[in-house]
RNA sequence: GGGUCGGUGGCGGAGUGGUCAAUCGCACCUGACUGUAAAUCAGGCGACGUAAGUCUACGGGGGUUCAAAUCCCUCCCGGCCCA
């Protein structure tokens, strides 16, 4: 990493449920809970900001019972900060990865339930609807992510899409705002969505029309990754610069430890991903390195972390603490061979530990990352 | 003692003449996981070999057959029934 290039920067959002700084990252708590973890486990683990999926709360428990107890907040009782995903990323996990699962149009989204089969119209227009029923802090402007293999024409397809249901999230916004009378301190931010794939041109046409429009916040749409699993790092890195300085950069999906260090270090502000906690339930552990003694500066440039499979057989017999550097609850108070122990017999309590201590993991990093 | 059913890889349990080194499940070993259809998914799992392949195997022994986990005899072991 070219340190002369960082453009690290350090910001404030303000929401309705409070302030925080960047950088920060947010747990996946797609249905209204971050899997196996409770809010307590949660404020243990540092976190200060998740993120619920507008699509899959609106399957279950559906928004009836969101109105009853008067939004997501409430009926969560997580008074923190949320920010809420518009279903996008269901029309590229759900669909494009799997076309009987739906269908896009320019006009809407044809979901068809993993729940029951049942079918669904999403339009941009209810997205936002769903969001300011959900009453977030922050919220997500409809999108169309492509496999990022589709062929270039497709991609673009999915840039003027992406735009246009911006376009038309941003007027029903305004529109909520009004009919609702939010007032500017308690209105939630909107974040557009930068698609283009690995095409650099494409992104930066995607970011100059979403400018147009104008968002509190832009999104990096899409996966991060390429077909082979490898970071694109020229891409987020470009995308960031096109950005204007004064938004706020949402870096969707980052990811692994080193992606969001990289990605900090390009200008983005905020990430959201599974690994921690999804990782955190098949048994996979982050451990520090011994660079993570010293105080203060840990060097990036290093791997300053390493992944262990807590269901290898090693870890039967292996007595020491998980992760000498973490004073989470589980390696505060047990071993290796007790958390082998508890996925061979597949306890529960086991990845509920593992899950905090990543998010832990991943909290303690942001605060590094800021040095 | 008589009758009867059965003994298959770490376990459970298919297979009942060739396509069987043997379906499947569990256990075990190893991967993967990136805006969560994921407490999920993929691969391996007799020995030796990178591989083609070779060898040893379906309770023990013997036999029939070109060919046996599968048929016959016998022994050992277990369940159930009768005495």
């Amino acid at each position: 990493m070219r340190k002369e290039e960082s453009k690290k920067r350090i910001k404030i959002i303000k929401t309705k449920s409070g302030e925080i700084q960047t950088p920060f990252f947010m747990p996946d708590a797609t249905r209204g809970f971050v899997k196996s973890l409770s809010f307590f486990d949660l404020k243990e683990a540092k976190i200060k900001a998740m993120v619920v999926n507008t699509y899959h709360l609106y399957l279950q428990p559906g928004m009836e019972i969101i109105h009853q107890v008067k939004g997501i907040h409430n009926f969560t009782n997580w008074k923190r900060i949320l920010l809420s995903d518009s279903g996008g990323y269901q029309v590229f996990s759900l669909i494009h990865k799997n076309p009987q699962m739906g269908k896009i149009t320019d006009r809407e989204v044809i979901f068809k339930s993993p729940i029951d089969g049942s079918l669904h119209k999403i339009t941009p227009e209810k997205s936002i609807q769903i969001q300011f029923d959900l009453g977030v802090d922050m919220m997500v402007c409809l999108d169309d992510p492509p496999p990022n293999d589709y062929p270039k024409e497709k991609i673009l397809k999915a840039v003027e899409r992406t735009i246009a249901w911006a376009k038309r999230c941003k007027e029903e916004y305004e529109k909520q705002i009004e009919k609702r009378k939010i007032n500017s301190e308690k209105r939630p931010l909107l974040f557009g969505v930068v698609q283009g794939g690995e095409h650099l041109d494409l992104r930066q046409y995607c970011v100059k029309e979403l400018v147009k429009i104008g968002f509190d916040g832009y999104g990096f749409g899409a996966r991060h990754i390429d077909a082979e699993g490898n970071f694109l790092e020229e891409i987020l890195r470009a995308t960031a610069k096109f950005l204007p300085e004064n938004s706020l950069r949402f870096a969707l999906g980052v990811g692994k430890p080193e992606d969001i260090v990289k990605c900090f270090s390009y200008g983005w502000d905020m990430f959201d991903c599974v690994i921690p906690t999804r990782e955190g339930r098949h048994g996979r552990i982050f451990l520090r390195k011994d660079s993570w003694k010293k105080e203060n500066n840990l060097n990036f440039d290093e791997k300053f972390y390493e992944n262990i499979n807590m269901n290898n057989g090693k870890y039967k017999n292996d007595f020491k603490p998980l992760d000498k550097f973490c004073d989470c609850e589980l390696c505060q108070n047990y071993t290796r061979a007790y958390l082998h122990h508890m996925f061979s017999s597949k306890e529960p309590l086991g990845m509920r530990l593992a899950s905090i201590h990543n998010l832990k993991f991943y909290s303690d990093l942001m605060e590094k990352i800021k040095i």
